[in-house]
DNA sequence: AATTCATACAACCGCCCATTT
DNA sequence: TAAATGGGCGGTTGTATGAAT
């Protein structure tokens, strides 16, 4: 156990991957595939152990990475899922298409932590700083941290289903008040059936003060659009949520069933940036997060009111979205 | 121009877990 | 059943680069 039998080899290279490498690697896995990475080193001709060449590909040579910098939508999401999974980086990448979760690693700890600490946020807690005595981030908090519940930790699930978001809610609350149910964070963000894969791109801000659906869908054909919508669809008696997500059910053969996250922005508006050949989502809180914070997740379908055939024959999304359905529940916080 | 310092990011290390032998 | 192996993850370190002195 523990170290792995290519690591104790000699003659092993290590350090920074040459370009002829990088060629190799990449010409090789384009070709064959990785298969075992273990066996990947020998195959491509490389003095490399297979961990690396695992990692070389995962990190940089993948052709579906992202470059460039993280926009702020990204940055916005990265916090709000580092609230929720604490350090669970390779989770909290699989909402963010394109990049790695040694990048975002990185970004946290390079960029994003300084910020929060600039803003008065405790970066594990993700609660005001002060309440942690002015704590610096060591080592030994770091590792404290895996002790720490995050916000998800202490919740108590509820949730509730509605025929329609405007009309009565039937309100079924599982476990009011009691913590035992707590759910495992993980399993309302990455585990859920409605996560997929998504690309993402930054939203244009000028989106998220448009109230209406059909608004935002045009220029669907231009392989980017948002999708914003009144808060007041979504909001519920048990306040404000921070995440939600979308199952659109559309006729248009270039977009069948899909899931999407929807960030909720302070403003009301959740945005959803669409690329050509995937669905992007950004989710992130605009302005000050609530103290009672709420998550909340799909469950149940609530079918939402959808513009009228006119209004829909007026946007350039021909059959698309016959129906739109919502799906939401809401997992509450128990605050101590 | 040379040196120091800060920053970002690529890569490694050690561990865990699941699967195979 | 235990050991070996492989894949994966999070923490940490090393290195390149640019800014400041």
């Amino acid at each position: 156990m523990g170290r792995h039998s290519c690591c104790h080899k000699q003659k092993l290279r290590k350090g920074l991957w040459s370009p002829e490498e990088d060629e190799k690697l990449f010409n090789h896995i384009t070709k064959y595939g990785h298969g075992c990475w273990s066996s990947v080193p020998k195959l491509a001709g490389l003095q490399r152990c297979g961990k690396s060449c695992r990692l070389r590909w995962i990190n940089y040579l993948r052709p579906d990475l992202k470059r460039g910098a993280f926009s702020q939508q990204e940055e916005n999401l990265i916090i709000d899922l580092h609230a929720a999974l604490g350090n669970r980086w390779s989770q909290i990448a699989t909402h963010l298409p394109g990049r790695t979760d040694n990048e975002i690693k990185n970004l946290w700890n390079s960029c994003i932590k300084k910020k929060l600490m600039q803003r008065g946020i405790d970066p594990i807690t993700h609660g005001p700083l002060s309440e942690v005595e002015s704590s610096t981030i060591t080592t030994a908090d770091t590792q404290k941290q895996k002790m720490i519940p995050t916000a998800h930790e202490n919740i108590t699930a509820v949730t509730y289903s509605t025929s329609s978001i405007y009309g009565n809610s039937s309100i079924q609350q599982l476990n009011s008040g009691a913590s035992e149910m707590a759910p495992d964070p993980s399993f309302f963000i990455t585990k859920s059936p409605f996560t997929k894969p998504t690309k993402v791109r930054p939203s244009d801000d000028s989106h998220t003060d448009q109230p209406s659906i059909f608004d935002t869908v045009r220029g669907w054909d231009a392989l980017e659009s948002s999708i914003s919508m009144p808060f007041s669809w979504i909001l519920s008696d048990f306040g404000r949520p921070s995440q939600m997500q979308l199952q659109f059910e559309g006729g248009d053969p270039r977009w069948p069933s899909e899931y999407l996250d929807v960030p909720l922005s302070a403003e009301g508006l959740g945005t959803v940036t669409e690329s050509g050949m995937g669905t992007s989502s950004s989710m992130h809180l605009h302005g000050d997060a609530e103290p009672e914070t709420c998550w909340f997740q799909s469950q149940r379908p609530v079918v939402l009111p959808l513009a009228s055939d006119q209004q829909q024959q007026q946007g350039p999304i021909g059959s698309f979205s016959q129906r739109m359905q919502l799906q939401h529940s809401m997992i509450q916080e128990k605050m101590p």
